[in-house]
DNA sequence: TATCACCTACGAATAAGTTCGTAACAAATT
DNA sequence: AATTTGTTACGAACTTATTCGTAGGTGATA
């Protein structure tokens, strides 16, 4: 899947990967907590995410209840790619050292990071 | 400064920040290697930019020349902190991992993250 | 001098994303 | 039975970003 989704679809779909099958209703109030949108503004968004195929959805008594169609990781990993591109010219590196000096990580965090770096280093010669 | 400059004015920011002081020309001849817009789009663009805020220009003879008024790591900090937000959900670890996972990163770059992972262990208690 | 090349200015068309109002329907409540 | 509540459907307005065509100017060139 070649999709990037958008902003709002994004929010949408991080609810799904992180609750399962919801239904707007459940959504949207979720998505009240920190935004000032209308009930429909939600319900027409996941309609037209329905259609893209990024959701599916099943009916459930008068409402649908909708699913992500699209990969976690796989999604993460393409806007990831789109952003290193378009905001570090490419550079990985240049982001993750901003990343990790900006943000609070805790320890068991960067322990794994520093794991995943020994194995990238043992991986790769020269 | 708060703003939030999109796609296509980040692909000019990259080249004003890595070239400095530029005209439209050089940049369009630039971005012309891996996009197909005609010349007047990029003028119009950083036409836009100047209105914004986000350029100054100068004249030069019949041209003019172009700075970028945003700070690079300042604006790539910002971007950065959205970007997890919205496709990490908040976590930067998260994001390290997928990014030093799935692109190629040299050796020194490596040792370079090594490096300031120690100092914030170290700056870091608990 | 006439033409050509190169520049800016800017209105306007197009495209994409977001938002909401209204209609229609069914179930639950009074 | 009438009203209220909660749901989908969907057209349409609005907003933001991108793109280009055309006009107007100036200097270099034929």
């Amino acid at each position: 899947m070649i999709i990037k989704p958008t902003e709002s679809e994004l929010e949408i779909l991080n609810y799904l990967w992180k609750e399962g099958p919801s239904t707007v209703r459940q959504v949207h109030d979720f998505l009240s907590e920190s935004k000032d949108t209308g009930y429909t503004t939600t319900l027409k968004l996941m309609q037209i995410m329905n259609d893209k195929g990024l959701l599916y959805r099943t009916e459930n008594g008068r409402s649908h209840i909708y699913v992500a169609l699209l990969d976690e990781e796989e999604t993460q990993q393409d806007l990831l790619g789109r952003f290193v591109e378009s905001t570090f010219r490419g550079s990985a590196a240049r982001l993750v050292i901003q990343a990790l000096g900006n943000h609070s990580t805790s320890k068991e965090e960067l322990d794994e990071i520093r794991e995943l770096l020994n194995n990238l280093e043992n991986n790769r010669p020269s």
